[in-house]
DNA sequence: GATGAATGAGTGTTCATTCAT
DNA sequence: AATGAATGAACACTCATTCAT
């Protein structure tokens, strides 16, 4: 996926108010600040993209004073990257999780790709994922290490995990005899890309009944050109 | 195609000394002035990104003080708009001559399908059109409306052309029963798709071989998807 | 003289309300400007030191906001090498043209080397002077070539013409055989010494009648030892 | 003497790893660390100044965390003032002993002169002088108490008891009727005045011919002046 | 119409200092 | 007594934008 492999679910609701929380845990302190950061960052680079994002409104939602951003990440560069990787990481579990089921699935090879499109649809549209895109693509020049860490991480893996339930199928004969690399990346064109087409690039939602529809479609060309 | 649809060609070499230039013909320096800072505002942007573009850069590399950047150009937003709009206006021939072609050609459907894709893809890979799709994305929520008219503009209008062409072969027994919109929208993916994960969003360039690879490999596909 | 070189005169009152003054010469807003910068950037600096100035209270003294500082002088050190030294060519200036009495003078050699001697204690103990060589000291490490540039406009300077007009006197049989460089070294040694002494460099003020005491001393032991 | 009174020995090597060094002596730990802390501020001080001096700084130099730093000092002032004062304290003591020297010799007035000279030279051009010196001369106006206070230490001190021995000079015959006072203000800024101008404020070497040729200098001048 | 100069608002970053442990 | 973590206050520097010419 090309994107699709960003998934993020929603992060747990960390910043509260930051003198009317006495951590429960002792010791646990640090590490609340850090995720609150790191948490708070990423909406906030997320709502006004990296160059608009002031360190004061990352500290501000985060419940911190600025220098405690500075002390827990170097930079704003390092907050950058820290938070996409924090949220990569997360996106990542999903969507291995979602691919994984392909094999599980016991139906029809038809629905089991439905059902995997929707899915993955599911983890592409999400907030999180649409944002980190926004962000990844917008800063790629400036922070061109950082696009291939994350998709190392992220979307090659995925399409990786894809290819090989692929070659599997292959092998069991589902399939035709194909490159399941290139199967698994035009299987995930297939989806991201209308999806990118109808969100306008994640800027107006699409209807649940026009994902499932995307999904379809995309199942369906896939099956005829690669189904045995 | 997404972004596909919004090629550039070279443009003119305009910004030059601007003392050394003394317009040809008197009357024109405005509108020479403002061309020069258009071209300029583009690079300039493309370079650097909305935020971190410093108007100051934009008037040097035009050759022109800053107030006349305002003189032209009420606002850095409006400079934005309307740098991104030339832009895409020039794009958008390009990418519907290279759709034209579908039509026009005589030879095989597999041949002219390859041939379509690989031009799409140049018009894909060039570096205005990454340029525009990256700020395009980056600012997709500072500026929504940018966004939808370029889209408008450009990406909708190329694959609704390629829907038409379809439209024709679904009518003339070449191409199944199908939808064609859905059709065109698929074949621009199984080329923009594996061309942005390949390329990582633009931020590395891809082989010619691969590049043509993916047009293969996209019209094989949508044959055995689409052909009759 | 060590520091004594580096006097000052009052500079003229600049810095006046910046809405009030509408400059009497038109076209003199740009210089007027930068010479309140200047001056403003003196006081400062004398006042607070280095890196305890802040630029906001520079542009303030100077009656200008703080961009137009940056626009005169690139950074905060550019701005304090330029003002430190368009101090000290003024007292230069006014150091050279005390040594310069000295052949004038006509009396006999005790009531001229008094009286040269009173006169660079003034300049010595002039106000600016003691600020510049408090700067030129602390920030000695810091810019070192600072230190070198306006010692060898000033303090090397004076030196030397003071060993010039010593070598007269030698000539004329004033002054024993000697070398005269060594001899204007110590003279000034005899006047800075002591009044670094009791001023405790600077920070207190040393009457007039101390002030003549330590000329007079100088000047005796000076022609005790170099009169012939 | 105006700062040649504030020499220096090397100081033990006191700051060594915080965390392999168990004091040797139960109990003799504060004391260790405060010395380690006075020792590695009056490092940090000298080398960057007063303000540019971290405080981060001078305890990672010191082995210590930065609130200890607090604990033991309340203040960047006070450990400012505390630092100088004990580096002073050390300085005097070898001043003293110097000056010391001047009754105890037998021999020549002018040999004993010259070798006063060289000795007080080499003192005052220890590098913990020449840091002293600076630190004294650039904070003089923010900490006016400290400067009067080292001096009186030291200067006052080491004049006095040079003063002290002219005394005895005159006495015996072998100084002329005169001042001691003035004539010992004037030997020490017979050393110091043309070190300070050689040296460039401390700012290069001064090789030990010349710091000699200046001794020499200062002695014959003195004996033409104050030798009956 | 074009410009040199000026500015108000804001940004990232640092530092002396203080709690809670 | 010593520390890790946190903070409020500043500061150098930049930029989009506007006058006066």
């Amino acid at each position: 996926m090309r994107w699709a492999s960003i998934g993020g679910m929603a992060r747990p609701p960390t910043s509260q108010s930051p003198k009317a929380q006495h951590p429960s845990t002792p010791g646990t302190g640090r590490i609340d600040k850090r995720a609150a950061i790191l948490d708070a960052a990423f909406q906030v680079f997320a709502r006004d993209g990296y160059a608009n994002a002031a360190v004061d409104a990352i500290a501000a939602a985060a419940g911190v004073a600025k220098p405690t951003v500075y002390n827990h990440f170097t930079d704003k560069q390092t907050l950058f990257r820290e938070a996409l990787a924090a949220d990569a990481e997360r996106a990542l579990g999903r969507n291995l999780a979602v691919v994984q089921r392909l094999s599980d699935g016991r139906g029809e090879l038809r629905s089991r790709l439905e059902d995997l499109g929707a899915r993955l649809i599911e983890c592409y549209a999400d907030d999180r994922s649409v944002a980190v895109r926004r962000l990844l693509c917008a800063e790629a020049s400036t922070f061109p290490e950082i696009h291939s860490e994350i998709r190392e991480q992220t979307g090659e893996r995925v399409v990786a995990a894809l290819a090989d339930r692929f070659a599997h199928l292959v092998l069991d004969g589902t399939l035709r005899e194909c490159d399941p690399a290139q199967a698994a990346e035009q299987f995930e064109a297939l989806l991201a890309g209308p999806m990118e087409h109808r969100s306008r690039s994640g800027s107006r939602k699409v209807s649940a009944a026009a994902r499932r529809a995307i999904a379809k479609a995309a199942a369906d060309t896939f099956i005829r050109a690669y189904a045995r």
